[in-house]
DNA sequence: GGAATAGTGTCTTTGAGACATTATATC
DNA sequence: GATATAATGTCTCAAAGACACTATTCC
C-alpha cells in the first residue's frame, strides 16, 4: 500500500460554525448568503479556510466568530465533528472541523468578507427538509442542534442564553426554545434548584409586565449539572 | 484579512484509531512501536496518512484498522474528536481525525508498514501519567477511553466486546472491565433484562468452571438503551 | 455437604411528572 | 375585585442500589 514515492496528499482545513441565540423567545441560527462561487446565493454556515499553517483550529473558529458574528468574547465553544467527504466541496479535499457556538443576545451581525448578508434565523425555518443550504451545511447544522439539546441536558450551557442575570422564567424560555417542548414551571424551578451550583441568588426582585416579580439568578460555579435534566418524551427515541 | 493574493494553507490529514478489546477480564489497547521517525521507538496509536485524495476518512480509518490490527470486519467505529494543533507532529501541520474502535477477542497484531511492533496494552499500565506516547497520542487515548466509558452507558456496544454468544456474566465483565469497577450481579442482571432489546436468549445452557451453568445470550436488535445503564458514583464526578 | 456461580424477589431511596395551593404583582 | 406569574408542597410512579434467598453445577 505503500511505497518509497507514496506521499500523503494534502487538504484545505476549514472550520464552519453552529451559532445559536434566542430571540423572541425563538432558538434562532446564524446563516450567510454566499457572495461568491461555490453556492453563491446560498444560505451557509459563517466558517472559512485555516489562515495560516501555524494557526490553531481553535483559533480560526473564535476569528470566524468575531468576523462573521461580530463576537469577540467567545462564549461556549464545542468541537463538534469533522465533515470531509471527498465532493463535499467543488474546490478540492476540504475538511471541515464544525464548532457549535452557544450565545446570549447578539449584536446584529454583519456581513463577512465572503458573505453578501448575515441573519438569525428561527431554526424551525430552515432546519426542514424543504430547505437546502450550501455544501454539507443542512448536515451540520443539525447535528449541532442535537448536539445543543444533549448539550443542555448534562452541563449548564442553558444559563449562557441568558443575559448576566436572569429569572428562572427566562433559563426556562431557554430549555422550551432549543428542545421545543413545552416544560411545566413548579417542576423546572424544583429540578433547576435541586441541581448544584447551576445558579445562584442575585439581587432581590425584579419584574417586567404582570404577574407576582420573580427572583433573579446569575449563573453557578458548576459547569456539569447533577443529577442532569433530561429531556422529556426521552423514551420515545424509538421510531416504531 | 483576506486580500486577493491570500491562499488558504495546506496540511496533512491523518487518522488515529483507539482499539479497545477486553482479554483476561481486563481492558486493552492496541498501541504500536514506531518504526520511523519521529518518535522512533515510542509506543502510538494505530494510524497514518490520507492515502490520496479522493479516499474519505473513515476508509481511511478502515484501512488501517486492517492493516495495523488485522480486522477486516469493521465492529463498531465511533467519531472520537479532531487534534490539529499546530506543532503536534514535527514533520508540519498535521490534523488527526480520530476514531474509537471497539471489538471483541481480535488475532494478534501483526506488525504493520510503519510498526516495529504491536500489541495489546492494559489500559491501566499505558495511561497513567508516567507514561508517555507519541505525538498526542496520551490525550486521544484518555479521550477515547472516556467516550467508550459513557458510550457503554447509552448504546448496546458493550455485547460488541463478546464473542457471537454469552452469558449475562461474561457481559458485566466488560462493563467492569471497561468502568474499572465491581457491579452487583443481581442489579445487574435486572437492569440489562428490563432494557428492551439489548439481549436476547440464544440456545439452551453452558458453563465453564464451578457454579451453575448459565443462559446464553446474543446481541439483541436495539443500538441504543432504554434505560441507559449508567455508571455507579456518577454524582462522584466533582473533585471537591 | 461445601463452594461457587446463576437467577429471582424484596425493601428503600431518589428523582421525575402531574397537579393543588399560596404569594405577590398589575389592571 | 380579576388576572397573571412566582414559588412551594404533595402525590404517584419508575428506576437504582442493597441485599436475602433459591437453584444448579463441580469438588
Amino acid at each position: 500500500m505503500v511505497d518509497a514515492l507514496w506521499q500523503p496528499p494534502n487538504v484545505l482545513l476549514a472550520v464552519d460554525l453552529v451559532i445559536l441565540t434566542i430571540r423572541q423567545s425563538r432558538l434562532r441560527l446564524l446563516l450567510v448568503e454566499r457572495g461568491i462561487e461555490p453556492y453563491q446565493g446560498m444560505l451557509a454556515l459563517p466558517g472559512g479556510f485555516l489562515y495560516d499553517e501555524h494557526e490553531p483550529i481553535e483559533a480560526a473558529a473564535c476569528r470566524e466568530l468575531a468576523e462573521e458574528a461580530g463576537l469577540d468574547a467567545s462564549p461556549h465553544l464545542e468541537h463538534l465533528g469533522v465533515y470531509g467527504d471527498p465532493g463535499r466541496d467543488p474546490r478540492g479535499r476540504v475538511v471541515s472541523v464544525a464548532f457549535l457556538a452557544i450565545a446570549p443576545w447578539l449584536p446584529e451581525p454583519r456581513a463577512g468578507t465572503d458573505a453578501a448578508d448575515a441573519r438569525w434565523w428561527p431554526v424551525e425555518d430552515v432546519l426542514t427538509p424543504g430547505v437546502r443550504l450550501a455544501f454539507d451545511h443542512s448536515q451540520i447544522s443539525s447535528d449541532g442542534l442535537e448536539r445543543a439539546r444533549t448539550t443542555l441536558e448534562h452541563t449548564t450551557v442553558a444559563a449562557a442564553f441568558c443575559p448576566e442575570t436572569f429569572t428562572l422564567g427566562e433559563l426556562q424560555q431557554v430549555y422550551e426554545a432549543v428542545w421545543g417542548v413545552r416544560l411545566d414551571p413548579r417542576n423546572f424551578y424544583r429540578k433547576v434548584q435541586a441541581a448544584h451550583g447551576f445558579v445562584e441568588a442575585a439581587g432581590p426582585h425584579r419584574k417586567s409586565s404582570s404577574g407576582r416579580p420573580a427572583r433573579l439568578f446569575r449563573r453557578g460555579p458548576e459547569t456539569r449539572l447533577h443529577p442532569p435534566m433530561l429531556r422529556p418524551t426521552r423514551p420515545g427515541e424509538e421510531t416504531p
